[in-house]
Parts: C-alpha cells; sequence; structure tokens
DNA sequence: CATATCAATCGGCAATCGACGATACAAGCG
DNA sequence: CGCTTGTATCGTCGATTGCCGATTGATATG
C-alpha cells in the first residue's frame, strides 16, 4: 500500500505537500483537463484545447503546471505527447480530506474551551 | 450517505465545485489552519495565530477564504468565536480524487491513438 | 463609564497568476 | 529541402493574492 505513515495515521498535516497537489487542483481549466484525461485514455494535447476553448499556450501552461505538481505526466510519442494521470501524487491530499471527513462535522462537540 | 450521484458515479468532472474547495486548500497556511483545528475540537482565532506565526489579520483573511469555502464554519460564541470544519463540502474533490485514482496509474493502457 | 480582549476590515505594497499572440523548436512527409 | 503538424517558450498585460500595520467594532469586566 506504500504507506507514508510511519507514525500510524495520527501524523501532522503536511502543510506543503498538501497545498501543493491543491494549488494545480485549483483552477477549473486544469480540473476540465484532468476530467478530459480520465475520458480518454490519454492523449492529445491539441483535443484538449479543442475542447476546454483556451488558447493553445494556455493549454500548454496548464500542462506544464499539472506536469510540474506530478498529476500528470507526458510521454513522449512523437510526433505527439501522451499525456496520462497519475495519481500517487495525489495520497497528501487523498489522507487530509479523509482526516476532515473521519474528524466528525461541525457539531460533533464542538465546544469551545 | 447522502450521495450527490444521481446518475451513478461516473459523472462529468465538475470543475468550478472541485476547483473552488481546492483553491481554498492550495495554501500551506490554510492546510496548517484546518491541521490545528484537527488537533481540537474547534476554536480560538488567536490560537491559531500563535501557532502558524503569521499577522492576525491574515490570519483573519485565511479563515474568511476558508469560510467562504465553507470548509470552516464560525459559529460566534461570544466573546470568542467557534471555529469548526465542515466536511461536506469536500464531497466534489474526493469523488474526483476518487476517479483518478479508480483510473489507473500511468501505464494502465496508456496507449495514444 | 473606562478598559481590555478578540475578531474583522481597510489601505497599500510586492509577487504571482492567467490569458493571449507571436514565435521557436522538433519530427514526419511531399 | 520546404511544408505541415504538434508542442513549448517568450513577453506582456490586467487581475488577483498574500502579507502587513493600523484601525474599527463588539462585548465582557473592573
Amino acid at each position: 500500500m506504500l504507506d507514508e505513515s510511519p507514525n500510524g495515521g495520527r501524523e501532522a498535516v503536511d502543510g506543503e505537500a498538501v497545498a501543493a497537489v491543491a494549488k494545480a487542483l485549483a483552477h477549473p481549466a486544469r480540473v476540465k483537463i484532468i476530467g478530459f484525461l480520465l475520458s480518454r485514455a490519454g492523449c492529445i494535447g491539441g483535443d484538449i484545447v479543442d475542447e476546454i476553448g483556451l488558447a493553445q499556450s494556455t493549454v500548454s501552461e496548464h500542462l506544464r503546471i499539472l506536469k510540474a505538481a506530478g498529476l500528470v505526466v507526458g510521454t513522449i510519442e512523437r510526433p505527439r505527447i501522451c499525456y496520462s494521470l497519475d495519481p500517487s501524487v495525489l495520497a497528501p491530499l487523498r489522507a487530509l480530506i479523509a482526516s476532515i471527513e473521519a474528524h466528525g462535522g461541525p457539531q460533533t462537540g464542538a465546544v469551545c474551551a
């Protein structure tokens, strides 16, 4: 399972790592790109440009950000580049969400000091 | 379970909603605040200021963003305000992450056209 | 009523972001 | 060799973000 929790799961939240992944997801265009990559096995940037209706340079920039975050990998497959998703970097964000959801709702013993 | 997937879970990704939540999580200071709120049941802003080492106005601004995203609710409990987490808005982001992780790694049939 | 406490807001500043067009680059193909 | 195709990079612009100190507002307490 490749668990990165040496102390048992009650670890302090790794703010930097979570923020980095969340930042990559913090733009509708990038989420759309990911959704598009989910619907295909992976693929052409030109199709993404056509799909989300932004300029080619803008899409390339979003893809660069997604690649920098590790969410997307671009396999060079001349003359195209095959884009696909890499779920592994999602682990910290997933862990934070799980912690919050396990923590309970706003009314669960939310008594102030 | 309050499932918001009327079509069965294979729905198109809601870019706006996901991006809005991710944006709130896209800053280390805000992730730290959430981590702090996880360690307590909820509470005082002054403690948060002391914990993460930013100015009070800055922390208040981050709390405003978290509240605007719906991640944090502030119960007015004079003279303090009781901050606590609301997991419900995490659903879209959680769903996207689940979809990506279910989609498989970068090598899973990632054959271009 | 005066004071202390806690949170929110304001004004300003530097830095980053998001978008675009134009251009450069690399590889197949006639 | 020139052309087309697909992608990356550059320069620029306006908008937004993040941070701060200072101030204001609301409420308990002396």
